[in-house]
DNA sequence: AGCACGCCGACT
DNA sequence: GTCGGCGTGCTC
């Protein structure tokens, strides 16, 4: 009950962000304190942020607890998110103080809300009218109902700071101090809202329809590339915020966030708050603040924004829900898709899952009754999906050392004459993947991981992707010392590069890849360079698979199909699956029909076949039936166990202990696999170890989880993961 | 997480 | 003899 209330010396239990995964005591402050009030306890020589999460339990010794310093000046935790963030600990089975450290990732919480001086219209009229007191008293008046500062007046004005200054004097303008962070614009739902398709509009209709309903309820919204989906789901924004809740939209992609605030600004007349990584602290404050306080209506951001404090959450937007970055790898692990749902079944609030390609999580949702489902069939205007067709490379004729088959070639050549765009997908970052010693066979690996470094020509370096090292690349090899006997094995996207190059001299060729940018900036400021039409054949990474249009592309070849296939990852048929159709879905947005072409070793896989199908239902049908068959997500439940650690035997050790005492996880009926060196089975100078829990789906598998992790007592330095719902799992 | 306490090696 | 390495433990 958010009415409840601590007198002055009551005990309250105050959950802290520090690692401490419980409640302490303290006395209540001055005054009292609400539930849910963040706080400024004392916590040994430290002062630390704490929120009151109920009475205190008295099972501490009386005389060492001290008083709350005092109750900050934010807006109070609702109940809501207390249980959110209470129900995602358990899920996850992370300390509840590790998910208040996620919801209070905001800087200066703490301090005393930062002040700066206003300028108003004022009662007096000043007794010499000039020129620019003119100017500056009717830029107040236009402007009536906001609020500016000194520099703003000025230059709106189009005078000097003095004018503003002496009227103030004059008592014609008022200075008055207001917070620094203030509310964000109105949006309006009615402004900018575009003709849609009978389709999309039915499909908006719906959403709005589940918006009215005013409960709980999430919607799969699917449609291939180019359907439109963003209008419809703006749509049901629009609704939220007529019904005055605030909505939220999670994108997978910081570098997708400028075109859509863009879009949002065209709809609704302003920009949305914005939450991420690449957002100025300044600019967090007041999104966090703002949120809090029902100032902000519509958020943008990445995972993380599902953890700002709404005081009345309406609407969750996951677009490109199947998008693996919804999934947090280090630190907390969540999968945003899951967390949005909920914390709207805690809100009373509806998700829309948006995807051309939904994950089969969610596929399976629809299938059980669970989600809604609405499909929009038909691409925007006259593009269709483009033509696909394999290109077996056991027929083709590829010099060693290249990988552009002849077909490929032709149909290239084909789009240069026509003065359409090519795209040329390769999945991989750099220019080789292996650099191998012709003298001793020695390939060049990490010194800090298992892997190998990948050239990077461009940086003219090797680089680990697994934790980023770099090194320049040696002319001896560091095995045998052979000189110059270095060489670059297989393809990267710069590789190709040079090879395309070769092949069209005369063609304009564009490199994306996201290591070759300096900022996120330069690198959209290309992408959208090269969709006008700077380019000619556009080489990319998946980078250019998500979401970015290219009107003017035609033509999508797909050098390694199988390249996601390979490992035995149980998601590797799906990911490819979505990959492939993504990068399809590039070729013929605009009027010109497109055609994509997968270079292929294995044609006959059932997985190739699909794609080029493009039946959709029945690879997921024929992907779910496998799953269940071998109880496998999302037909069974999974967790993953990595211990981590510089001593090898102690993660082995450790491991192979679990799997021995697995008494609580038999008792729920679930099994081990492992221990067994993890995927990188080395990073940073870290042995990993793996562990594999599989369960029934009802299984109560976090609490058989729980009992069986405390049974062991973990050396120094060993560090445990438990990742319920692993991504990948080897 | 921080920070203090404390018990062993190499220095003025 | 002390300075300081980081293992261990505590914080209401």
């Amino acid at each position: 009950m958010t009415d409840s209330f601590f007198h002055e010396g009551d005990l309250v239990g105050v959950l802290t962000a520090q690692p401490l995964d419980r409640l302490l005591d303290y006395k209540a402050p001055e005054g009292g304190c609400h539930l849910g009030a963040f706080v400024e306890v004392p916590l040994g020589p430290r002062k630390v942020l704490g929120v009151v999460w109920g009475a205190g339990k008295g099972d501490y010794d009386r005389a060492k607890i001290r008083p709350v310093i005092r109750v900050l000046d934010v807006a109070p935790m609702r109940d809501e998110m207390r249980v959110f963030l209470t129900r995602a600990a358990e899920y996850t089975l992370t300390p509840l103080t590790a998910m208040l450290r996620l919801a209070t990732r905001a800087p200066g919480l703490g301090e005393a809300q930062s002040m700066r001086k206003i300028y108003r219209l004022g009662d007096q009229t000043p007794d010499r009218m000039t020129d620019a007191r003119e100017k500056v008293l009717g830029v107040l008046r236009d402007y009536g109902g906001l609020s500016f500062t000194l520099s703003e007046v000025a230059e709106m004005a189009g005078v000097g700071t003095s004018v503003v200054k002496g009227l103030v004097k004059l008592g014609a303008v008022s200075e008055e101090e207001a917070p620094r962070d203030v509310p964000y614009p109105q949006l309006d739902p009615d402004y900018g809202g575009k003709a849609l398709s009978t389709d999309q509009a039915a499909g908006a209709e719906t959403l709005r329809a589940a918006l009215r309903s005013d409960t709980y309820g999430t919607t799969l919204l699917k449609g291939v590339t180019g359907s439109g989906k963003t209008e419809v789901y703006l749509e049901a924004v629009a609704e939220c915020l007529r019904m005055g809740r605030q909505a939220l939209v999670l994108l997978p992609e910081i570098a997708l966030s400028g075109e859509f605030i863009s879009r949002v600004e065209a709809r609704f007349g302003m920009k949305p708050a914005e939450w991420h990584s690449g957002v100025t602290m300044t600019e967090r404050r007041r999104c966090w603040r703002m949120v809090g306080q029902g100032d902000a209506q519509l958020v943008v951001g990445a995972r993380s924004a599902l953890f700002l404090p709404y005081q009345n959450l309406g609407l969750i937007v996951v677009d490109e829900e199947h998008d693996t970055s919804y999934k947090q790898e280090d630190g907390v692990l969540y999968n945003a898709r899951d967390m949005a749902v909920l914390r709207a079944a805690i809100n009373g609030a509806q998700v829309v899952l948006a995807s051309a390609t939904p994950s089969l999580e969610s596929w399976a949702n629809v299938e059980a009754g669970k989600y809604q489902r609405l499909e929009l069939t038909s691409r925007f205007g006259a593009a269709v999906m483009p033509k696909m067709a394999a290109i077996d490379m056991r027929v083709e004729d590829v010099p060693g050392g290249t990988w552009v088959s002849p077909t490929l070639r032709g149909a290239i050549q084909k789009r240069l004459e026509k003065g359409e765009q090519s795209l040329i997908f390769l999945n991989r970052r750099g220019y080789a993947p292996i650099t191998l010693c012709r003298a001793c066979g020695h390939q060049i690996g990490c010194d800090h991981c298992d892997a190998r470094m990948v050239e990077h020509r461009f940086l003219k370096r090797l680089m680990c992707h697994q934790c980023g090292e770099t090194k320049p690349l040696p002319t001896n090899c560091p095995s045998c010392d052979a000189e110059d006997r270095l060489s670059a094995v297989g393809p990267g996207v710069e590789r190709m590069g040079e090879e395309v190059t070769a092949l069209f001299p005369e063609a304009r060729i564009a490199v994306l890849s996201s290591d070759l940018y300096g900022s996120a900036r330069a690198m959209k400021a290309h992408i959208e360079e090269i969709a006008q039409g700077g380019t000619d054949i556009i080489i990319g990474t998946q980078l250019v698979a998500k979401g970015h249009n290219f009107p003017l592309l035609t033509l999508v070849g797909v050098i390694d199909a199988d390249l996601g296939l390979q490992g035995s990852d149980l998601r590797a048929a799906e990911r490819t699956f979505q990959l492939m159709r993504q990068v399809a879905g590039r070729a013929g947005r605009a009027e010109t029909p497109g055609e994509a072409l997968l270079q292929t070793y294995q044609p006959e896989h059932a997985v190739i076949r699909s794609i080029l199908a493009g039946d959709e239902e029945s690879f997921w049908a024929a992907e779910a039936s496998e799953r269940k068959a071998a109880g496998v997500p999302p037909y069974g439940r999974m967790a993953g166990i990595i211990l981590s650690s510089p001593n090898v035997q102690e993660v082995f050790d450790l491991g192979a202990e679990m799997a021995r005492m697995d008494g609580p996880l038999r008792q729920i009926g679930a099994q081990v696999f492992g221990p067994a060196p993890a995927p990188i089975a080395r990073v940073r100078g870290r042995h990993r170890v793996r562990l594999l829990v599989k369960a029934e789906k009802s299984a109560p598998l976090q609490q058989a989880l729980a009992k069986w992790a405390r049974q062991f007592r973990l050396p120094n330095n060993l560090r445990m993961a438990i990742d319920i719902d692993p991504q990948s799992f080897y």
